[in-house]
DNA sequence: AGAACTAATGCTCAGTCAGAGCATAAATGG
DNA sequence: CCATTTATGCTCTGACTGAGCATTAGTTCT
């Protein structure tokens, strides 16, 4: 098979185009993503593939051809992200100007693949999981940092506060938000954009990936917080039956907050998205819980 | 001034990369695009432009420059939409197949431009505007067409009574589903898409548009008038100073539904975006409003 | 000046929903 | 039987939403 990758000319120089995955998993309660190791760079990087315009018919398709042939994993949910082509993304150290078109997509399983690893989706952005309440790294790191860096600009404190402060409730949502205002403050590098310098030495502020890698994460996190909301996705990333608990866990771990136990059962009662199976799971201790089943037949409004 | 188009080419075939636009602006409570008569094409299109890879850093500042250019308006929110590379885009009857990364933007005035007209967002897409009812193309044409279309599918009532159906409450938000069922019903029409055959005779469900630029309307549409829930992004279409009742009229025109006036004022004076000037305006008749501002300074969550 | 008109503005009330806590039931292993 | 663990039922409160009633403040017409 010939795979043709496309190629963006323009007067001589070219651009390459990328389809980009970000592949989620949820295992034990903790969000995974996808990552390869890209060949010269050492830092992991997110799987892409080629849009072949013979094969191809849609861009996702395209996406989901390359993810099952490379991955081996067959992605449920797809959603477009962004397409991302800037002048500084290149392919090598000199190579030619990528644009991208990410994707997330929502697997099921977290089984191992060739090539590829599973990457703890906070390790890259530790700072968004808030389930053990304000992590340290924001309130020893990253706020003393962000506090140097504004200096005396109001402007820039009233930003902090808005995004990393304690005082306005925490939206899960806004991760990229978040995201690039530590960017402007040098708090988390990118590949071949920070010419403004390098982070402070020491400064660990999670997991650096290839490229801008780490910002499609962050948009595609906070997408994916976003449509949890109004759409049963969570589905997408859990077997066919589950307990409550499981479902529960599992939104949390993507929200990266804690949930009221009892309001989050009331309010899956109330919509009908659920029918029990019956059967219960035996958990090593405790008293075993009962599994469910996503009705896929209802495609309601107003899920969570 | 030499133009560099960007071009796509995938072993010897090319793709054509664009840059396009929704313009949006709101003229006497009506929301309005900006469009162009295509050469060769009878249907107004959208507004488009090529990526110049030497004068343009990013995607985005390459779409301000072109639509300051060509159209000599300012934009002054701009968000990327979605990029649309299906294999039967294509630019001419036998062109190139294109890739659109499609923005919306938003602007102040509406001027007329050269070359350019402004088309009512609601003669594209009539069903979305609710502000007196529920249209009488709803009830008398679209409706019976579903229904027809349907047949006994169960599957397809269901969904034709979630998104146009009066059980449930409309949501402003659902612009591309609700398209996308009519498209799918064949009841809106695409260049170069419907090969499953032309509409009915005679059924007139709104303004056609060139190529598949009625359907990018739709995401554009659906995704501001998300934005408008949790950003303040209403003030880019408004002048300095405005009435609280034009601003009202000017999200009513957005969302197409009215909205309760002393309802809409409570939620105004709590969020403090809003001074007052003092100023008063004289409208032909009546009591003249208090002009109020924006406060640009204060950017905060939960708004209108 | 007074009436008619237009729109701004102030206030209340009921329903829905989210957050938080109290209490109890059910199953398991020792 | 008891401690442990988790499921499950129920209540209370405050915030917010949708809807309506009532009044006020300017303008224009007569």
């Amino acid at each position: 098979m010939r795979v043709h990758r496309a190629k963006i000319r323009t007067m001589g120089r070219r651009l390459t185009l990328s389809l980009d995955a970000v592949i989620v998993a949820v295992t034990a309660d903790q969000p995974r993503i996808l990552t390869t190791r890209a060949r010269g760079s050492e830092l992991p990087a997110l799987p892409f593939g080629p849009l072949d315009t013979d094969l191809d018919p849609t861009l996702e398709l395209g996406l989901r051809r390359w993810v099952t042939t490379q991955t081996g994993h067959d992605l449920g949910y797809v959603e477009q992200l962004y397409t991302f082509g800037d002048r500084d993304r290149r392919l090598g150290a000199s190579g030619t100007r990528l644009l991208s078109i990410a994707y997330l997509g929502l697997v099921k399983e977290a089984q191992p693949s060739p090539g590829a690893a599973w990457l703890d989706c906070y390790e890259v952005l530790p700072w968004e999981d808030r389930r053990a309440g304000v992590a340290d790294l924001v309130a020893n790191v990253l706020r003393p940092a962000l506090a140097r860096w504004a200096g005396r600009s109001a402007a820039r404190r009233h930003r902090i506060d808005a995004n990393f402060g304690d005082r306005r409730p925490w939206d899960p949502i806004r991760v990229l938000e978040r995201y690039e205002l530590l960017y402007e403050a040098q708090l988390v590098p990118e590949y071949q954009r920070d010419h403004a310098g390098r982070p402070d030495a020491g400064l660990q502020s999670g997991t650096e990936l290839a490229y801008d890698h780490r910002r499609i994460v962050a948009t595609a996190l906070g997408r994916l917080r976003g449509k949890l909301k109004y759409r049963p996705v969570v589905f997408e990333l859990l077997p066919e039956t589950f307990t409550l608990l499981r479902l529960q866990g599992t939104v949390e771990a993507l929200t990266g907050r804690r949930l009221h136990k009892q309001n989050f059962r009331r309010l899956i009662a109330l919509g009908e998205l659920l029918e029990a199976t019956g059967t219960l799971d035996h958990p090593p201790r405790g008293r075993p819980a009962e599994l469910f089943r996503f009705r896929r037949e209802i495609v309601r409004a107003r899920v969570y």
